[in-house]
DNA sequence: GGATAACATGAGCTACGATTCCGTTTAAGT
DNA sequence: ACTTAAACGGAATCGTAGCTCATGTTATCC
């Protein structure tokens, strides 16, 4: 068997535990509203020393690739209820998928400020599960559009646009609400008139 | 005569010089695509002591602050030739008056920063700009409004928050055209359909 | 139960950027 | 010209946050 195919040896149990447990702090921590979080801090959080946060990550930006990468794929398993379930009027379905994705980041300044400012290495990271986003929000824009209810010039691009808009939103809660500014974009993206 | 309602002493002229070296420095250096500017950077641009700078701003957050007022004058002035302008469409008016200060605000990533991250400090330097700017979108927004070529229940204070969502797009053009964004918008806020 | 490779720890190193401080220079008033 | 308060310069200080490493601990395998 060549060498590199045979299964690596399993992290121990330890490991595995402290890595989840990092992974938590990072995700608590992150979700309040202060957009900068000391690794110091998620360490004394998960109840680890620092040291141990570098061994699992090896710099701050791969953590926070990993969080973007777990936010990406509760992104796309909602995206595929929304192809699976069919039935149903093709825009609200949607939408609906759309204002769910929305109502998650919002209580999570972290994937927020990756979305906005993060740098290329994060996204690197999540690269598979962004493009498998792609995928799936086209499918969605696409049976919109052949219903008749989506502009015609609606890419599915456009849909990560309106996401990284309702992001700086989000950041400023106490001077505007998200809700409204996705449904003006809903409203921009609804055929007719 | 009471002491406080004295003029005081002109700024020497070197000073004033000074002043107007660091501000513009700032907003060359600010200009550009990279969102962190050092004070020594600044200082070195203007040709000046970092010494000089804080002797003109108590801190870096004056400076931006002082800078985002600046901006604003920029907008209000739009804003007050979009209103003086009378004639032709209101909403058309509204419309390019946006688009205009949107590319403006596309070359200046130190105020978008400042609108979507920017600590109170620098608003509340800014704040009779910021009133004056919300007052000035609300006759725009009423005249299209009355039209009947805006959705009712758009509010003049949506414009803040939609350029806001712009300036998230902006920074990154590699990525999505803020120009589709804002059409997009637009179209939402159109009366009809 | 002992050997060993993984793993954990956290004080401290390092880099960086804001801010201060004081000796020096200079505009402006007489 | 001379005086002086205002302004300047920029090395040094300070605080912070990412990251390293020498030492101690423990899961796992036999």
């Amino acid at each position: 068997m060549p060498p590199e195919l045979e299964t690596p040896r399993p992290m121990r149990a330890d490991a595995r535990r402290n890595r989840e447990l990092i992974l938590a702090a990072a995700r608590e921590l992150l979700a309040s509203d202060q957009p900068d979080v000391q690794i110091d801090a998620i360490a004394a959080r998960a109840g680890v020393g620092v040291g141990t946060v570098y061994r699992h990550f090896p710099d701050k930006e791969a953590l926070m690739g990993e969080l973007v990468r777990e936010r990406f794929n509760g992104f796309n398993a909602r995206l595929q209820e929304a192809i699976d379930d069919g039935g149903g009027d093709p825009f609200e379905t949607l939408a609906a998928a759309l204002r769910a994705n929305a109502a998650e980041t919002a209580s999570d300044a972290a994937t927020r400020r990756a979305l906005m400012t993060g740098g290329e290495r994060v996204f690197a990271h999540a690269q598979n599960e962004i493009e498998e986003f792609e995928r799936r929000a086209a499918v969605l824009v696409e049976r919109a559009r052949s219903a008749g209810e989506l502009r015609p010039d609606f890419q599915a691009h456009d849909i990560g646009m309106v996401m990284c808009g309702l992001c700086a939103t989000m950041g400023k809660p106490e001077v505007w609400e998200w809700q409204r500014h996705l449904e003006l974009v809903l409203r921009g993206m609804r055929a007719g008139a």
